[in-house]
DNA sequence: AAAAATCTGGTACATTTGTACTAAAATCAC
DNA sequence: GTGATTTTAGTACAAATGTACCAGATTTTT
């Protein structure tokens, strides 16, 4: 591996376990095994290493986008995404974790990631007329409703990790389907019979036990 | 007023609008007019400014409840306490905008938050009873449920600060009517047609637009 | 092989931060 | 009023950070 994706390595790692307040070119530098001068020739500051990392995680969700195709969705397949998208997230947690610090240092984040929740939500959208074309999902009883589910759906896929971060102890293994679990109840409400059953299918297979509180 | 307090004035203000990191016991002294090592010794460091902070806000929640005294709970009820609820949340919010960061600083914060998610657990769990009690809310249709939902609304009653962040500039009176509608959205649901009925007459009293996204 | 570019280690510097300490001033208790 | 306590301003210091720069070494290009 060369230098540059070397210290990208390191500083993804650094980052989620120490937080961004505790990582700078030399604790970096340090550990990949080079000069602090000779980081700072490829990467000026934590900074713009931070930008590499969120472009990173931009490339990966892109990827998993293309790779998905045209389908036609179902419970199941909602359910798999999320969980699919958690691990992603998780892998670059820092991010998210320190959301309000990383766009203050790095603003461009910012203004991308208004986009992409623009592009979660048409997503979000065509899931769900999908899943109601096919009988899994009830038709809007209320005006708007939808939207506003899939805008606190995109709020709470971010907030969850700083919530981790309150109340476990790192536990990867725990963490994500605690929180996957916890994100798919929302839609339990909007389920027709045929989508309760399917959830539940799911639920089952996983082993997924009925979340009612913090371990 | 005394220098302790001056201080806290000015720190809460340069905290919520610097954000934590930018924030040091000199820039505070400045604006308040006194000599750095003055304020050293009101406060050691930003850390237990930060904590005093912390307290204040549990104080002005703990204020809030004794001052809500037992009343017959309906859906206006939940509507206009969620909305304080919100406005003194927006009042500290540099403690959730930069959650992560500020438990890390001071690890007394995470470990009394924890309780404080657990006794408004308890508190959403009463308001809910009553209001299935009182025929606002339907009975739960599947195990577990209400649980769930109170954690998801906890989470989100705690990440719709740094979600205003980013896509939002900063005006109060645009903010909290945006996210409070957003979330009592969420409670729609689980009422049955009385309780729909009030939910809208709020809404109405309030002007709340149906929201489907950001502006 | 020579020239150009890229990469590397090392050093130096200005800033900022928390922390500690001193000595004077102000306030309070008796 | 006097002595003790609290408050204040100012200074000094060590540690850390980003930034800039330089002179070799290495690799790539020609």
């Amino acid at each position: 591996m060369k230098t540059p994706d070397k210290i990208l390595v390191v500083a993804l790692q650094q980052f989620n376990e120490k937080g961004i307040d505790q990582v700078s070119i030399r604790t970096i530098a340090k550990e990949v095994g080079i000069s602090a001068g000779n980081l700072a020739y490829h990467y000026k500051n934590t900074d713009t290493i931070m930008y590499a990392l969120y472009l990173q995680l931009v490339e990966d969700l892109n990827k998993a986008i293309e790779q998905l195709g045209i389908v036609q969705p179902d419970i199941n397949w909602l359910c798999e995404q999320m969980e699919a998208n958690f691990r992603r997230f998780w892998q670059y947690k820092f991010i998210l974790l320190d959301f309000a610090a990383v766009t203050r240092r790095v603003p461009m984040i910012r203004e991308h990631f208004q986009q992409l929740v623009g592009l979660r939500q048409f997503q979000f959208r065509a899931a769900i007329h999908g899943l109601i074309e096919q009988g899994y999902w009830k038709e809007e009883w209320v005006d708007g409703m939808y939207d506003q589910y899939i805008l606190r759906l995109i709020i709470l896929s971010g907030a969850w990790i700083p919530d981790a971060e309150v109340h476990f102890d790192g536990d990867v293994e725990e963490i994500i389907p605690f929180y996957a679990n916890l994100m798919l109840g929302s839609i339990m409400p909007f389920l027709t019979e045929k989508g309760i059953q399917q959830y539940q299918d799911f639920q089952n297979r996983k082993n997924y036990q009925s979340i009612r509180a913090y371990p």
